[in-house]
DNA sequence: ATATCTGCAAAGACTTTGCATGAGA
DNA sequence: TCTCATGCAAAGTCTTTGCAGATAT
């Protein structure tokens, strides 16, 4: 395995190995750059980032790895309505903390926001309980998320 | 204008004429089935239903219109993680109570839920103003999903 | 009358698929 | 060794754009 900043046995590394999935040098780059990185991802930025250490790593496996990954249960998706998937690490030490999104729906900026996350949690829990009982649904996971206009946005459209 | 059941003047119209928007067949059709219909239409849903009334209506207007009633406010767009957007109208008198929605990630399946939206309406309050003065965003609307496994797609996965 | 709206066709953007080669365990 | 994973190219989908003709006000 060529040699990378970052690279090497990782936390990640049983979940791979449990599942029967093989640990190759583009889900080990992929996964640390998220590891790294506390921003939404596309793919391409993905692609492009890995890109600059591991020239041989193309785009389709950026997907096929990523589409891995969220059906793991490691990455969460999400969609903000600019038309590309975003992606987020959903675990391990270098994640953020429990957070949910603001998005500008003028420009496509998202903040991250992790205040009323502790009163949101027990909310969240109650529903996901009644939820999953009601509908007979196993639940995963939630997104919320709030959309409106960034400063800037408010100042041209006023 | 041609004639159809329900087309005629509606509740939206002064919308339009406030904003300076043509009332037009489209737009009249495609509020008009917005209105009768509670599920989660794709463009394509509403261009095919719309089309056995109206059949030279087309898809492009159909995104154009959507595009435009969104930006109006008078419809949500949202993404549950197959490729395609989905439209619901978010007032008027044959709008659904104020819902969230429950996605199975296994088959798409959406559920409208209605449960715990009072308990949650005071905690979105708050966390709205909250989150409007704190990041001077001016919110215009949330987005509430649980995803997980539906009844069906567990028996298939155990 | 005239600026807005529409439909068609074509283009654009993101994502997925087919297939032969390459690489983990 | 022997599947599983990868890369390239091509195809597939959903959505947007250009432009001439039609329409609402």
């Amino acid at each position: 395995m060529p040699r990378g900043f970052g690279v090497g046995p990782h936390w990640w590394c049983n979940r791979f190995q449990d599942a029967g999935f093989r640990i190759t040098v583009p889900r080990q780059a992929i996964l640390d750059l998220l590891n790294r990185t506390h921003e939404h991802l596309s793919a391409e930025d993905i692609y492009l980032e890995v890109h600059k250490i591991y020239p041989a790593i193309g785009l389709t496996t950026v997907y096929r790895t990523l589409e891995l990954l969220v059906n793991m249960g490691l990455v969460f998706k999400f969609d903000f309505g600019d038309g590309r998937a975003r992606y987020e690490l959903s675990q391990g030490p270098g994640t953020l903390k429990h957070h949910h999104h603001l998005v500008c729906t003028g420009c496509g900026r998202v903040i991250d926001y992790t205040e009323f996350i502790e009163q949101e949690k027990e909310l969240v829990h109650r529903t996901e309980r009644e939820l999953s009982r009601k509908y007979n649904f196993k639940i995963d996971s939630h997104q919320i998320q709030f959309l409106g206009l960034c400063h800037n946005c408010q100042k041209e459209n006023k």
